[in-house]
Formats: C-alpha cells, sequence, structure tokens
DNA sequence: TGCACGATCTCG
DNA sequence: GAGATCGTGCAT
C-alpha cells in the first residue's frame, strides 16, 4: 500500500507516478474493486487558475490545503462525482484527479474477474466503484476502504497533454499536466 | 437569498 | 450538439 510520503511530493511528479498504479476500492457493503490508473491530472498550487484551491481556503477547498494522501471528491455537474488525492505537505493546496481506470475487476469466488462496466472517465470510475463524497476529507488506506497499491507495472509509453475542461483558467490552461498511458 | 456555471456523460 | 442536475462561490 503506497503511504502518505508518496503523496507528499511535487504533484506532477505524483502524477505522473500514479500511472500503472492499482487503485483499490472495498465498499460498505464488502465488495472489493480493483483497476489500474491509466489517467491522470496534476493539479497544483494557489497559482493554478485550474485548481479549485486558487479560490483561496474555502469549505471545499480546505483538504487540499492539508497534508498529501487524502481524499478530495467533490461533486460536478451536479451528477458525477471526482475523485482526487491531495498532494505536498499541510499548507500547500494541490490535488491529483484520477481520470480513468484500465482493466477494472472485481473480487468473487476468491480472485479477481473483469468487471462489466467502464471506468475510462472521471465520472465513470466513479460510479463503477462506488466512490462518493463520503469519502472527502478522509485519508487514504484499507480503513477508509480506498488505497492504492504498486502493481508491479511500468508503462511503457506515457503521454502528457493540457488538462481538459479547464479552458477558462488563462496561461494555465496549456500546462501538460495531463498524464496518460499510451502503452502499458 | 439568488444566480451563473462547472476538472462530465449520454443520447439524438 | 444539447440537456441533465445541484453545490459552490460570489454578488446582491
Amino acid at each position: 500500500m503506497l503511504e502518505a510520503s508518496f503523496f507528499k511530493r511535487d504533484t506532477r511528479t505524483v502524477a505522473r507516478e500514479l500511472l500503472g498504479k492499482y487503485l483499490y476500492r472495498r465498499t460498505p457493503d464488502g465488495r472489493l474493486f480493483r483497476g489500474i490508473i491509466s489517467e491522470t491530472e496534476a493539479y497544483h498550487g494557489p497559482e493554478d487558475l485550474a485548481c479549485h484551491c486558487a479560490k483561496g481556503k474555502t469549505p471545499r477547498t480546505t483538504v487540499m490545503f492539508g497534508p498529501g494522501g487524502h481524499i478530495y471528491v467533490y461533486l460536478i455537474y451536479g451528477m458525477y462525482e471526482m475523485l482526487n488525492f491531495t498532494t505536498m505537505d499541510e499548507g500547500f493546496p494541490a490535488a491529483v484527479l484520477i481520470r480513468g481506470l484500465m482493466h477494472p475487476e472485481v473480487w468473487e469466488n476468491g480472485r479477481f474477474v473483469p468487471l462489466d462496466a467502464k471506468t475510462d472517465g472521471p465520472g465513470k470510475l466513479t460510479r463503477a466503484f462506488e466512490i462518493d463524497r463520503s469519502l472527502n476529507t478522509r485519508p487514504l488506506g484499507d480503513r477508509t476502504g480506498l488505497w492504492v497499491e504498486d502493481a508491479g507495472i511500468t508503462p511503457r509509453e506515457v503521454e502528457t497533454t493540457p488538462r481538459i475542461g479547464v479552458d477558462y483558467a488563462g496561461e494555465w490552461k496549456d500546462k501538460p499536466w495531463r498524464y496518460v498511458i499510451k502503452k502499458l
């Protein structure tokens, strides 16, 4: 299981290194899911106009000002929960948005079997893994029911692009802070 | 207290 | 290409 120290680093480094890791989810009713993180975005610092933290410390963004390794989940467009992990040390607001998973699986009869659900979008993966705002502000870990583990995978090819859906962010919209596995 | 809008997805 | 749908932040 990845410890908080993994997340208390530069957000772009964390976002890049999360690719190829397993995201594990244990639901309140006991079901276990996992999937390989395949797409992430970095939202780094109070200057980054694409980051919610650019608005300053508000009830919603407070968790991003806390230490790395915590969960930030928010509702967008009135119907989609977005999953983020906070990064950096206490006082520096930043987080990584988890935008996609590949090879989603569910634990059945003593083994992982393919999950029949799409997880190739930030709103889709939270729906498939039953991730919602009840997890907001909690630390990553097995007791929380959401954690990350090394999968022993090093992606062969990673693509870097500007972030999606942040055209309002002025010069910050062009920062190449989106990371995608092109070849696993 | 009201209002505009969003780190999206699905259907037509 | 547009509608669904509601919390958040900022104006009133």
